[in-house]
Order: C-alpha cells, then structure tokens, then sequence
RNA sequence: GGGAGAUUAGCUCAGCUGGUUCAGAGCACCUGCCUUACAAGCAGGGGGUCACAGGUUCGAACCCUGUAUCUCCCACCA
C-alpha cells in the first residue's frame, strides 16, 4: 500500500467525523457508569464561527474526549440561544432589505418571518462546530426558544412572581434607542471617550444675575427642572428660594440644595433633569421635582422638550451649543473625558430612561449563588476570578428582565385597563386569577390585554443546565425530576468566556439553586479572549479575526486545534496567530510520518531483538508512563497548554527523535533490513498508547492512523478506546541514565559539527570508568554511530576528550588534534570549574549558611564542591598531556 | 474613583512551599545537511541584570515596601 507522504486532513476529517456520527459515539443516554457532562454555552443562533468559538468548543472537545476515554458516559449536550435583541435586529435589518418595516408588521407575521429565518439559517453555526470536530451528542441539540425551554421560562417568572421576587416598576433603565428596548446593566460596555463640558449660564429669575452649570448633555436642558447646589457652598448660600430660567425653553425652575452635589466639580451647581440621568432621577424623586422627558424612544427630541423637536439628540447637542454661544449663555467649553455607556448589541449611545419595566429583587437569591463560589463548591478556573465574582455578587442590583422586542419569551402577565395586573402560565389561567384575585369576570379575549414585551435572552439561558436536561423541572421540581437531570446534573465542567462571568455563570448557578438546590456545575473554566498579535481584540470591524473554516482548510482541524490551545493558558488572553496553526498542521504531520516509518517495517520472526532496541524498548516504556503521568498531572489542573505541550514533546522528541532513531532497522545495499517482531510488536503497542494520548487534541488523525496501523472491529476505534494506564513503578534509575547517554549522544554529534566529519563516518568512544558495560550501550553505538564504544581504566593519549557529569570520554581521531585549540577550550573549560568551585566554597565557609541551611542543601553543595575539584583534576591533567 | 492581575529570551508563556529540575519550554533566529519516515524535516548553536529602586534572609525570579508600565473588571460625579 503505497501512503501518501504528507497527511491529507480534509479527506479523514470527512471520513471519520461521519464514522463517528454513524456509529453514534457521541450518543449518550442515562446508564451505570459514571457521567461526565458539558452543556455548550449555546452560540447565538444568528452566529457564526469565530475564533472565540473555536478556542471554547474546542476545549470543550478535549474534554469530553479524554472523559469518554477514562471510561465515564461522556454527554456533550449542544444548542443555540434565540439572542432576542441580536436576532431581532438581524430579522429587522433584513426586512428591510426587501423593503419591509418592522412597524408594518403584526407581532405574529414578524415572529413567522424570525422563525423562518432561524430555519433556514439557524443552524449553520453547530454545523460549523461539526468541522472542527466537536463531539456533541447532537440528538441533543436544544433551542433555547423551543417548545419546552420557552415553558420553563414561563413557569420560572410565574413563580418568582409568585414569590414575590419579580415586580414591575417605573424605574430609571439603560434604554437602547436603536434596539427601541431596555437593556440591562451587564448589557451596557462604559467606555472612555472624548466630551465636552459645557458651562451654561440661567438667569436668576427677578435679577440681572446668572448662575452657571456644567453639563456635558446640553441637549437636554430641555427636560431640566431645578438646578441643584450643595448647601455648604457658600459661594451660593444667597440664593436659597430663588429661581433660575431655564435657557431655550425660558421655564422657571427653582434652586434645590443637596449635599449630593460636589461643590468642587464644575462651578459647583449641577442642573437636574430627572428624565435623563439616574442621579438627578433620585434628587428629583427626593425633592418632589416634576420630570420631564426630552427625548423619544429613538433618541430625538421629543414634544415635551417644547424645541429642537424631533432632532436627533447628538446633531441637538451641537445645535444647542452654538445657539447658546449665540445668545451669549456659554461661559466656556472645557474638553473632558468622560465614560459613556455603549449598548452591547447594537453599540448605540444608551440613554438613561424613565420606563415601566419588570424587574427580579436580585439580593436574596444571590446569596447562595455566592455561597457556592466563595466555599469552593463551584470553582472557578482560574481562581483570580472568585474576586470579581465575589464583588460582583455583594454588590448586584435588580436585574430589568423586561425587553421592548417580539423574538422571546412573552411576559405572562395580563392586564385589564382597570389597573388591575395578573400574572399567569397562559390566557385561561389569568382568566381564573383575574376572577379570584380581583373579582373581574372576563368575557370577551381582548378585554384582558398580555403584556407587549419579552423577557431577557439570559432569563431563559440561565435555565440552559436544567432545561436542556428536563423542561418540566420548574413544575415538578427537583424530587421529580426526570431520569436525565437526575443523572447528568450537577455537570461537570462549564467553559466559557469571563465576559460572561455575570450575565450567565452566576445566574445559572442562581437558578440551579433556586430550583434544585444544587449547583448547575462543578468546575467553570474560564477561556481568555482570543486577540490578535498587536493585543487587539479579534473583531469584524477591524477585520482582524481570521475564518477559522479557512483555517480549518489550510491546516487541518488538528491543526488549527492544537495551534489555539498551545497559545491558551487558562484565563489568560490568547495572542493568536496563524503561525500557531502551522505548527500544530507540521506536528500532525510529523506523527503521519511515524506512522509512515513504522508501517514501512518489514518483520522477520527468525532475528531476535538486538540489545540496542531492547534497551530503548525497556526505556520508552518508562518515559511514556512518567510523562503520562504528568499529562494526567496537567489535566486534572486544567493546564491546557502544558498537557498539551508535554504530548507534544513525549511523541516529537521522545518517540520520534530518539526511540524510533534507535529501534530503526539499518540499511545494507540502499535495503532497510527487517524488524525483529519483539521490537515491532513493542513499537505498535507505543504508538497505539500515543494515538490515544493524541486522541483529545487531535482526533481526525489518530482515527485515521488508528485504523490503517491494522485492521479493527467496526467499533474498535480511537474515540472509544480506553485511555493508557500509568505504570504501577517506574524505573527512575534507568530513566536517568538514559538522559546521560542522551548528552553523551548530543556531544558526540557536536564533535562531528566542530570537526566537520560526516554523520556517516563511524567513531569510536572510549569513557574511563571502573565498570564495563552499561545498559544503554548498544543503543548509544547506533545513535551516535560508533564503531565501538569500550572502557578504560587509564587515560588515552591523544584523543579528543570531554567530559559529561564527572566521566572522562576520548574520542581517538584519525586527523590529528590541533594542539593550540584543545589548550583553548580546555582552559576556558578549567576557569569556568575553577571559578563555580570558588562560589561553593566561599558559600561553604559562610558559618550562617552552614549552621542555617538545610542538611540536604548543604549536602548537595559539598557534592558540587568535591565533583568540581575532581574535574579540575582531570582537566589539568588532559593539559598537561598536551 | 474602587478592585483584581500582569511585567522572565525576538514572540507566546512555564517556573508549585525561597536552596541542582533555577534561570526553562515551544516558536522564531543562526550554522551545517535534499542522510532511503518526515525540508511541514534532521543535526548543532547563540539569545535573559527575571520591569525599576529599596528591604527581609546565610540565600530572592519567588517574600515585604515603594515606583513605572500594561491589561481586565466594577462604579450614578454632572
């Protein structure tokens, strides 16, 4: 069979992703072994792959992976989440493509033209996850608005409402005047930006006199009701009970003190405007100040601003600006800095806003969710996140889970214009409440009218770990639920981004309380975010985020997996770059061509194992227990990177580098000579035992080698073979001595580079040593291609010599030694030793140190002292033979 | 404004309880090699005052105190 010289992803990564899918490997259902279970953090259904995703899900697969292998029921469980305000927007702007206005529309033909959207192309992103790899049970896959997830919600607001834990309020909200909704506080990014701080000047009503405030939102001035002092400053004590007029609008407004103003900012006086901006809300609300709101739902300026309306609120701004100028009434313009708030979806300027909305009383219900991080019950990986965690939940507000959009779940309340609210699972319920509670009788459908909004995306993704297991768990509650919440939950680990570490990490671990009294999950790992070379976050706008599908193509899913996770340590950023993928596509290849070596084996069952293979045999059996080990090591502490750089290393250097090296059949003629079948049958058992090590990382590759190494069951594959076991003992010893032959090797090498003599040429060694023979011998003749490697008692005149620890080696050479370069290297070689020694000994006469140091660290300096004064010896003495 | 973390080789990062696994890894780089698994490779090699300044200690990359720079999170100062 003639193998391809260099791996071909695309075609394995088609022929094993269905072979699995075929043979329902990632398939799982409820049995007797213990479960490992992932629920994907779902993707929004209008996503698709980007980077982030690639780094989260494809952790996410080494996982479940490596835990389908330990033996555990691995249950990947995947979906997507119905991200109302991002779906919305999408659904909108493409109407609007075809030329269709969202206004135009009945609320149920824009849900039908959203689901038939999300039909269509709802499902590219977990296609997508499919060629990367991801072994999600896809008989699984949830929606977070499906049937009965959306359920839940419901049955989640009815009671809390219940409970008294949901109210409905008119409450100063971060409103999104493009996205025409409220959005909470987690939704709105605070960046830093360019302002302008405008000192405006109102007349003092009845004097010729002017007081002046700094704003940095001229435009609404409009909607200002007083103007506000502290009254300490007595810079304005004289004007308590006066009035000011308001410019623009000429209304007549009086001067409140409160001791909330700042005398220091600004000219000490802040004009307040209740509608616009939570502090002045609450002074507003404090002295009694009627509220005037300037602005509509979109950001213009509204009929109550009395002028400028119908403007936006930013060409208002600068508009007001220069008819104030004008009028004289701008004192001055300071440049300032200041942070506005971004909406997080729709990036547009969010704008405090008075607003009926529905809230759930966030304090009493955090607790335990607090509890559960705090104690270590839930950990978060890496720990420094338990802080902002910490901080987060001490100090969280009211979570505004009402939205002004149609894509969600409907708020199940119902309202009869009587003033009279009732919340209810659905129509003929509120029905029957509206009856008991108030004593309406309803007739006719629309004499009760449902509310209009939907609820937060994350109020029904907060459920994702229950639901997805059992919908009905809010009804029927914990003691009743169904066979698999009760076996896949808690689940094990959760990995995700800590942008999210709010908005989703917490609140799940909220309602698993609330509604289990468990946690939803063990271990939160916490990817960093992927940025580019310059640090930059990866993004469309800046155009800087490559396609991990076209990187998939190029290099290979194996490849562009390992080249993500050996630049990810856990919690940190990852500074991505292709050159990362490249090196995980040359790693993949490197291991084809192991396998390509090895399967070119031709095997003679009459020759025995020579000594040289037995030796490197009995070694590498060491080395891949010891380094599994840590490889197990690594995993258990969720240290990616390193697990994977240690398999990395164990099959490059290890394996490739050094076992395959020394087990190699020579060549006579131009013919590789056969394998004894000891060392065959050996050289497969450690290949099979690192496919499965490899397995996790990259699963294409092994599965195809895996396969032609020999033939197999149907079901015989790598995804389902049992991870290798560590070795009961190691053989220390030996392990150690081969990393003496291996430097023995390495100088050998370096001779033949200084000497220019050809890798070919055979040479001899010779090491002074009372002993004759040692383990690794042979192995050490084959891989630095030595004619005879012999001992000695006394020192050989004339050749090359070196030392390694504190053994004497002499390389005879048929050329000559040039004297005057050995005197050079071998001086400098005596001043380093001589120098190291002097360092031992002054730490050696130090009393302090004598009589403070531990014994084994004293110990071991002595060693150093008496190995570097044996070497000196030696070292004079090669000199003086020259 | 409050909090958290970081700063170690050109780059990305390890370095656990202070002491032979203490200055490391991978990549990049340099020098030889198209040697019959692999040039997506092989062999060899050169790179660091561990951000800076003090302190504790017999001993500091590691502990303490400052300083600088960076990143992130939180926050209603117009």
């Amino acid at each position: 069979m003639e193998i391809e010289k260099t791996y071909n992803s695309a075609k394995a990564e088609q022929t094993w992703y269905q072979y699995w899918l075929d043979h329902k490997f990632f398939k799982s259902t409820p049995d007797h072994r213990t479960p490992y279970t992932i629920v994907i953090p779902p993707p929004n259904v209008t996503g698709v792959l980007h980077m982030g995703h690639m780094l989260n899900n494809t952790i996410q697969d080494v996982l479940i992976r490596r835990a389908r292998m330990l033996g555990y029921n691995a249950c990947w469980v995947p979906g997507t989440d119905h991200a109302s305000i991002a779906t919305e927007a999408k659904v909108v702007s493409l109407l609007k493509e075809k030329g269709i206005n969202k206004t135009d529309l009945s609320r149920e033909d824009f849900l039908a033209h959203a689901w038939d959207w999300k039909e269509k192309y709802g499902g590219i992103i977990l296609e997508q996850l499919k060629k990367l790899g991801a072994s999600c049970d896809w008989d699984r896959t949830r929606f977070t608005m499906e049937e009965g997830l959306s359920e839940a919600v419901i049955d989640v607001f009815v009671d809390l409402y219940n409970k008294g834990k949901i109210y409905r309020g008119v409450r100063m909200v971060n409103w999104d005047p493009q996205g025409l909704t409220a959005v909470s506080d987690e939704e709105v990014i605070h960046k830093e930006s360019a302002g302008k701080l405008v000192y405006v000047k109102y007349k003092i009503e009845g004097t010729g006199d002017f007081i002046t405030v700094a704003t940095t939102r001229p435009e609404t001035i409009m909607g200002d009701t007083a103007v506000c002092v502290n009254p300490t400053d007595e810079r304005y004590a004289h004007l308590k009970g006066k009035n000011v007029i308001v410019p623009v609008v000429n209304r007549v407004v009086p001067i409140i003190f409160d001791d909330y103003v700042d005398a220091a900012f600004g000219t000490g006086a802040l004009k307040v405007t209740p509608a616009h901006d939570i502090n002045d809300f609450n002074l507003g609300q404090k002295h009694k100040l009627p509220t005037i709101d300037a602005l509509n739902p979109n950001g213009t300026i509204s009929e109550a601003a009395g002028a400028y309306v119908g403007m936006d609120r930013f060409a208002c701004r600068k508009q007001i600006i220069i008819d104030l100028t004008e009028q004289g009434l701008v004192e001055k313009i300071e440049e300032i800095k200041n942070k506005v708030g971004y909406s997080e979806r729709t990036n547009a300027v969010i704008e405090p806003r008075l607003s009926m909305q529905w809230f759930l009383k966030m304090e009493e219900v955090s607790k335990p969710a607090l509890d559960a991080v705090v104690s270590g019950d839930v950990k978060l990986i890496p720990e420094k996140f338990i802080n902002t965690y910490k901080h987060w939940m001490e100090n969280v507000h009211d979570w505004c889970i009402s939205r002004q959009l149609w894509w969600g779940q409907r708020i199940p309340a119902w309202y009869d214009g009587l003033g009279n609210t009732v919340v209810a699972k659905d129509f003929n319920e509120a029905v029957i409440k509206f009856e008991e509670k108030f004593g309406v009788i309803v007739i006719e459908e629309k004499q009760i009218k449902q509310d209009e909004d939907v609820l937060d995306t994350w109020f029904s993704s907060w459920l994702w770990p229950l639901t997805v297991f059992d919908p009905k768990i809010v009804q029927n509650g914990w003691d009743k639920a169904n066979e698999d919440l009760k076996y896949y939950y808690p689940t094990n680990d959760l990995v995700t981004a800590p942008e999210i570490l709010f908005f989703w990490v917490a609140r799940m671990i909220i309602a698993g309380k609330e509604y289990t009294g468990q946690k939803p999950f063990t271990n939160v790992y916490l990817t960093g975010i992927v940025r580019d070379k310059q640090g930059r976050k990866m993004s469309k706008s800046l155009g800087n985020s490559p396609d991990p599908l076209d990187l998939i193509e190029r290099y290979g899913a194996d490849g562009v997996r390992v080249g993500m996770l050996l630049c990810s340590p856990a919690g940190n950023d990852l500074m991505f770059d292709e050159s990362y993928c490249e090196q995980g596509r040359n790693f993949a290849n490197k291991v084809w061509n192991a396998f390509r070596l090895i399967k070119g084996f031709v095997v003679d069952d009459s020759i025995e194992a020579p000594q040289s293979s037995k030796a490197a045999i009995t070694w590498f059996e060491n080395k891949l227990s010891e380094q599994l080990e840590i490889i197990n090591d690594h995993y258990s502490k969720y240290r990616m990177s390193d697990a994977l750089m240690t398999t990395y290393k164990l099959v490059w250097d290890d394996f490739c580098a050094w076992y395959l090296e020394a087990i190699k059949p020579d060549f006579v003629d131009g013919k590789a000579l056969p394998i004894d079948k000891a060392t065959y049958d050996a050289t497969i058992g450690y290949l099979e035992s690192l496919l499965k090590i490899m397995h996790p990382w990259m699963p294409f590759i092994t599965e195809e080698i895996w396969h032609l190494l020999k033939e197999r069951g149907e079901k015989e594959c790598v995804i389902v073979a049992e991870w290798p076991k560590v070795k009961a003992e190691l053989d220390h010893r030996q392990l150690v001595e081969f990393e003496v032959s291996k430097e023995l090797v390495a100088t050998v090498r370096n001779v033949r580079a200084q000497k220019q003599l050809s890798p070919k040429e055979k040479l001899e060694v010779i090491e002074k040593s009372e002993a004759t023979r040692s383990y690794f011998d042979e192995t050490i003749k084959k891989l630095a291609n030595l004619s005879a490697f012999s001992y000695t008692k006394e020192k050989v005149e004339g050749a090359f010599s070196f030392q390694i620890k504190t053994t004497e080696f002499y390389i005879p050479l048929a050329s000559s030694l040039n004297k005057e370069e050995e005197i050079v290297r071998l001086t400098k070689d005596l001043e380093y030793n001589q120098g190291f020694l002097k360092s031992v000994q002054i730490k050696l006469a130090n009393e302090k140190f004598v009589s403070n140091a531990k014994p084994e660290i004293i110990a071991s300096e002595r060693k150093k002292e008496s190995d570097a004064l044996s070497k000196i010896k030696t070292i004079e003495e090669q000199l003086k033979s020259l």
